[in-house]
DNA sequence: TGCGTTGTTTCACC
DNA sequence: CGGTGAAACAACGC
């Protein structure tokens, strides 16, 4: 499920491994990718270099060349896979299909080829993601309408004054404010759980009762987890099961597993409509006290 | 085989 | 108008 992090290890791989290429040919096997798109192909990028890569949130932006620009969301289960010509690959996004396993298959639905054999495979298991290719010069009006709130990491990073004053006015489970990219930007389902269990919230806590010391727990733990994620290249949650690494993820995919803090069960609940892992001891409804 | 899955939007309602 | 909660929706794998 790719959130901030994952969408970032990608940009960081558009980045790395396909920058300055022209590219040769361009494949669409699911026209419905570009439902949204204010061009309806993928043609135009032939005979253009990726120039770079950025990111909103969990919106990838990738610049070519000759002012045109690949906005993308990843949603439940995007995933780029990007191949050298008899060498590396190196794959960021949801883990399903296998990143080790055979390409293109039954899901990759965008293959690009570059002039130096390097090949990127765009594949969803869901198709839920989508490709919107457009100018350069409206990308920014484009993100502008998703009205996102600061970024959950970085220099320009929310803060903890901006969640507070977010929090005041609302008695939603205080999981479901930090899900809302209006409010902070990148956190999803895997990240909240992680945030809320590090700071020791409970996830069904109204928004306005969490008191403004845990706010600022809350907020140092959106940071630590959102870099946790960047710094292993993605979490490993496949088919709702974790695969942690170095105790990251501590909750999510976990059920039933020991809490890394203290040992008892993790527990699933729904919060909202979402599966929610936390730890019931260490996560306590008033958790003001201790 | 019907249910679970998540990010996002929509809708009814207060 | 804004907040809330629930439902809808995308489509597939298990």
């Amino acid at each position: 499920m790719p959130e901030l992090p994952e969408v970032e290890t990608a940009r960081r791989l558009v980045v790395s491994e396909l920058t300055g290429v022209p590219v040769t040919s361009v494949e669409v096997g699911l026209p419905k990718l570009l439902r949204y798109s204010e061009i309806p192909t993928l043609d135009p990028l032939v005979g253009h270099a990726v120039v770079g890569a950025r990111r909103r949130g969990k919106i990838l932006v990738i610049d070519f060349s000759s002012d045109l620009s690949l906005v993308v969301h990843f949603k439940l289960a995007g995933q780029i896979s990007i191949h050298h010509q008899r060498r590396d690959r190196h794959t960021a996004g949801h883990p399903v299909p296998n990143p080790l396993g055979p390409y293109p298959h039954k899901a990759t639905h965008v293959t690009v080829t570059f002039a130096n054999g390097t090949i990127a495979y765009f594949s969803d298991v869901r198709q839920f993601g989508w490709f919107r290719l457009m100018p350069t010069e409206s990308v920014a009006e484009v993100i502008e309408t998703m009205k996102l709130g600061p970024e959950g990491i970085g220099p320009d990073r929310v803060s903890t004054e901006h969640l507070r004053s977010a929090f005041t006015r609302k008695s939603i489970p205080v999981k479901l404010a930090i899900l809302d990219q209006q409010i902070v930007a990148g956190v999803g389902n895997i990240y909240a759980d992680e945030a809320l269990h590090r700071a020791r919230i409970h996830p069904a806590t109204p928004a306005n009762m969490v008191s403004a010391r845990k706010i600022r727990e809350l907020n140092d733990a959106i940071e630590f987890a959102l870099d946790a994620g960047i710094e292993q290249g993605g979490a490993r949650i496949i088919h709702q099961k974790a695969y942690p690494e170095n105790g990251f993820p501590a909750v999510h995919g976990r059920e039933g597993e020991p809490c890394p803090r203290c040992g008892g069960p993790v527990r699933k609940t729904k919060v909202g409509a979402r599966g929610t892992y936390f730890c019931p001891r260490c996560q306590r409804k008033r958790s003001a006290g201790k």
